[in-house]
DNA sequence: TATTGTTATACTCTATAACTATA
DNA sequence: TATAGTTATAGAGTATAACAATA
């Protein structure tokens, strides 16, 4: 049936368009200065950044939930930085099914090591052809569609 | 040494950030969406959508450059295609070395079949929290952001 | 020789389901 | 019984390098 016809306005197809091709162009980027410099894959980064955020550790389904990954898979990338030194996991003693994943000082280093490259392949990339009001608006518009798209998770 | 530290804005941050995010919660629900209404991935729809705005069709090394994909990437992904009917795969009569890729019949009521459910899933999520304006906005900046991205690679 | 594309191969990432162990 | 996590397994996607065919 299909009577009536809703297609997205022009500028709407234009900006969707425009965030998959940026994050296509950008994720291959990012991804190859982490290896390089910090010897990490992103998701293995993104570990490092939620446990870096908490000095107290966390246990492996808060860091599955953190990543939006599963169970195994977060294990996976956990094994992958336990062999690298990024990171330890060990029994919790409150709750012995519990594990909780710290960082290590190795693991920090990593991503100082990583640090000031990021931000300058950032500011070379994704942010040399905007000015702060636009960064500014990217940001609010970003954060608002973030947010809805938590709520809909029901988060 | 790095003596002096330029570390991005909070809004950089926060925006580079939420760009992450914001596609790490759209990527599932647009992939799921385009398996169920036309039984084809991500990097396929992107096939099909390369090769409906050209009927006359395109080359392996066309496609790849679109896709940002390598070449053998691009053989697994057109071989899946040809498999379910959606795309043709020919050798080109003006240089034999080519191959022509051509959209089918059954790869265009693809589209139309995932079409409507994948307008209405973006604007349910990517589009439903902000202003026409903000989108218009978001257009702009990403197209600013995207046209840096392709003048780095030389285009 | 250079270009187009495929094939052989390997690797990363992810998920599902079955399982172990604790609670 | 329910929960936390691992393991076994499989599958999608990607890339590199070697190759075949054509220009």
């Amino acid at each position: 049936m299909a009577e009536l016809d809703h297609p997205l306005s022009p500028d709407a197809m234009a900006a969707w368009r425009a965030f998959l091709e940026v994050g296509a162009l950008m994720m291959p980027r990012v991804e190859a200065q982490l290896v390089e410099a910090g010897g990490v894959t992103s998701p293995q980064y993104g570990v490092l950044l939620a446990l870096q955020a908490a000095p107290q550790g966390l246990t492996m389904t808060q860091v599955a939930h953190d990543m939006v990954v599963s169970k195994s898979g977060l294990t996976y990338q956990v094994d992958r930085l336990i062999d690298l030194g990024l990171v330890t996991r060990a029994v919790d003693p409150d709750d012995e099914r519990r594990r909780v994943v710290r960082i290590t000082r190795d693991g920090i280093d990593a991503i100082a090591a990583v640090k000031d490259g990021h931000v300058e392949l950032l500011r070379a990339t994704f942010f040399a052809a905007v000015t702060d009001d636009d960064v500014a608006d990217l940001a609010r518009s970003l954060h608002r569609i973030l947010r809805h798209l938590r709520s809909l998770d029901g988060e």
